[in-house]
RNA sequence: GGUUUGGUAGUUCAGUUGGUUAGAAUACCUGCCUGUCACGCAGGGGGUCGCGGGUUCGAGUCCCGUCCAGACCGCCA
């Protein structure tokens, strides 16, 4: 037996029982006269002393030839520490090691295994297995498992049937470009990973499934970002005979169940807001709602004066930033580097110092008098002490810009608290979206989204302007979740297709199976689905993903562990009808 | 595809205007140490300055190219 207990459990109750323990070799600290070794597993850390006076002297120079990270069985007798630790669970008590022996050695490792590693991201993701037992990693992926699990609970609770759909699929041409998998036994054939399974969870739908749900991965070929892997995993959920508010209310209970079992924070308020409405006023369709600094436009306010840069744009818009007067002239050239940057892109930012004797004083002063920017002030809901920051331009960059300037001094001004959660849905998101350089309508969300009832008509007339019911959850400016009402009838899903540039062939080659599945009494449904690697960093107060991904890709898309992807042998490509590049 | 930051000891980093033998911390090794727990003290080993080319009397430092990594933009229905 490996054995008797783990290295996290034992405590002064367990004084003078004799114990097995296994685990790795945390660190060694050797007085001469005594010796401590600290060894850790998943539970714990326990000291085991090794004592020139009670310890036998072979086991004392084994104990003292042993490295960091070696895997060792100790048995012996629990005792009190003579020094307390308070600092650790199991800080009262020590093993007085009686035998030994060493499982197995190790190399000392690239990194060291400890809460604030020395080791450097792409060094932890070569030698993932050691990155993993540090705590802050492991903690993430246990973490993950009691969100997870969280998930199956409620969701079964709620008679969801957990359904596995398959992985090897058929490339469709909207969206994301497919990860391909070469048919051996159809050469010059592929199949597609699927990057949801979006038509397959319809398809229960149509099979009588009722409710589905299921944790799955999904794959996207398309460059990455701190919160963006090539695979990555979806809580993916159908419903059939509903409407749409009938999965707010749903998916709301389970964000509350969520947020309320893992962190332990009732939400009280779980309000909505239009698209049309979180792009005017937060330019964005994922905003933060846990400060203020709402957009405020000043095109009323501001144009028509002699400040040409302002007369000329489509766009004038500000906001107050809390606080922003203390800010020193130097600050504030930075903020103006920063939001110039091509990044962002602005041109420049004009900015108001509201005083505290509410008096202005702004950069454009030349232009514009005290009624003139106690006006701006009104309208970006300054107060004093406050400074507004003003960007002009077209309205879709600047919108983006001043969104970006927006969530950038939050974070300097520390207003995102992590221990805070704000959700939000956006609602009524526009069917479509006008590509300029295909120039067609792609699906906003995706081509089996129903279009509002009543707007049907004006998909002709007016493509851009039709909205959907469609809604993405927000969370603490974080898209976590999006779904919507699908199309159920094949003569909407054909008249979809034909406005996103399908022909008939086309559309018949591709979906051809959803259109005749639609043909056999299609219940009218609609769903979500979670980003769930997401969903458990803000839930874990982080915002990158990696941690919380047992085994991630880098920025390149590489897993530079297993060094993948890689060349594949001659053999393989000619089975496969596949010539090398 | 683009913008940008970086690559120097096992690791994390410093390295001035181009100028002697490239440093620190930590890790590692050896010794000492009567209760450590970020132990302490003394000593030691450890470098293709990412790679290739160029400028120069002289390059870690300047220039060109290239590879790798990070952040962001495009992209991600």
């Amino acid at each position: 037996m490996y054995r008797t207990h783990h290295c996290g459990e034992l405590r002064g109750s367990h004084i003078n029982q004799k114990v097995t323990l296994s685990g790795w070799v945390q660190k060694s600290r050797d007085k001469g006269f005594v010796a401590w070794v600290d060894l850790r597993d998943r539970y714990g850390i326990t000291q085991l002393v090794f004592d020139a006076d009670r310890t036998d002297k072979k086991i004392m120079e084994a104990a003292r030839s042993l490295g960091r990270e070696f895997v060792i069985q100790v048995s012996g007798t629990v005792i009190e520490r003579a020094s307390k630790n308070p600092n650790i669970s199991t800080g009262d008590i020590e093993i007085l090691v009686e035998s030994l022996s060493v499982l197995n050695t190790a190399k000392v490792p690239p990194f060291t295994i400890e809460d604030e590693t020395d080791g450097g991201e792409e060094l932890r993701m070569k030698y993932r297995y050691l990155d993993i037992r540090r705590n802050p990693v492991k903690n993430n992926l246990i973490f993950r498992h009691k969100v997870a699990q969280e998930v199956r609970n409620y969701l079964s609770a709620k008679e969801f049937i957990e359904v596995e759909t398959p992985y090897l699929i058929k490339s469709t041409p909207e969206g994301a470009r497919d990860f391909v998998v070469p048919s051996r036994m159809n050469e010059g054939q592929f199949y597609a990973l699927p990057q949801s399974p979006q038509t397959f969870k319809q398809l229960l739908m149509v099979g009588g499934m009722d409710k589905y749900f299921q944790i799955v991965k999904c794959f996207r070929d398309e460059d990455l970002r701190a919160d963006r892997q090539p695979e990555f995993t979806q809580i993916d959920c159908e419903m059939a005979f509903v409407e749409q508010e009938d999965i707010l209310n749903t998916f709301e209970g389970l964000t509350r169940h969520l947020i309320k079992s893992i962190s332990n924070v009732d939400i009280d308020s779980f309000p909505r807001m239009s698209y049309d409405e979180a792009i005017k006023t937060y330019g964005n369709d994922k905003p933060d709602i846990r400060f203020g600094m709402k957009f405020g436009e000043l095109n009323s306010v501001a144009q028509h004066k002699l400040f040409n840069v302002f007369n000329s744009a489509e766009l004038v818009v500000g906001i107050a930033v809390p606080g922003g007067n203390s800010f020193s002239r130097k600050e504030i050239d930075k903020l103006i580097d920063w939001v110039k940057r091509p990044q962002i892109g602005a041109l420049g930012m004009v900015y108001v110092r509201c005083n505290d004797d509410g008096s202005y004083k702004s950069s454009v002063d030349k232009f514009y008098d005290q009624d003139d920017l106690a006006n701006w002030a009104k309208a970006t809901e300054a107060k004093k002490g406050d400074l507004i920051c003003v960007l002009s331009g077209k309205t879709n960059e600047v919108r983006a810009q001043l969104s970006a300037l927006r969530m950038e001094l939050a974070e300097r001004l520390g207003l995102r608290n992590p221990k805070e959660f704000a959700p939000l849905w956006v609602t009524d998101f526009p069917l479509l979206e006008w590509d300029e350089d295909t120039q067609r309508y792609h699906a906003m969300h995706h081509p089996f989204t129903a279009p509002k009832p009543e707007q049907i008509d004006l998909l002709d007339s007016d493509p851009g302007a039709v909205k959907a019911n469609a809604y993405d959850l927000v969370l603490n400016g974080n898209e976590i979740g999006g779904g919507s009402i699908r199309i159920h009838d094949k003569k909407t899903q054909a008249l979809m297709f034909d406005h996103l540039g399908f022909t008939e062939e086309e559309a018949k080659a591709q979906f051809g199976f959803l259109m005749n599945a639609f043909e056999y009494g299609a219940p009218p449904h609609g769903g979500i689905a979670f980003g769930l690697d997401r969903l458990v960093a803000i839930l874990g107060g982080q915002e990158t993903i990696r941690d919380f991904i047992s085994f991630p890709k880098n920025n390149s898309g590489r897993d530079v562990m297993i060094d993948a992807p890689a060349p594949i042998a001659k053999d393989q490509l000619d089975e496969l009808g596949l010539k090398a590049k």
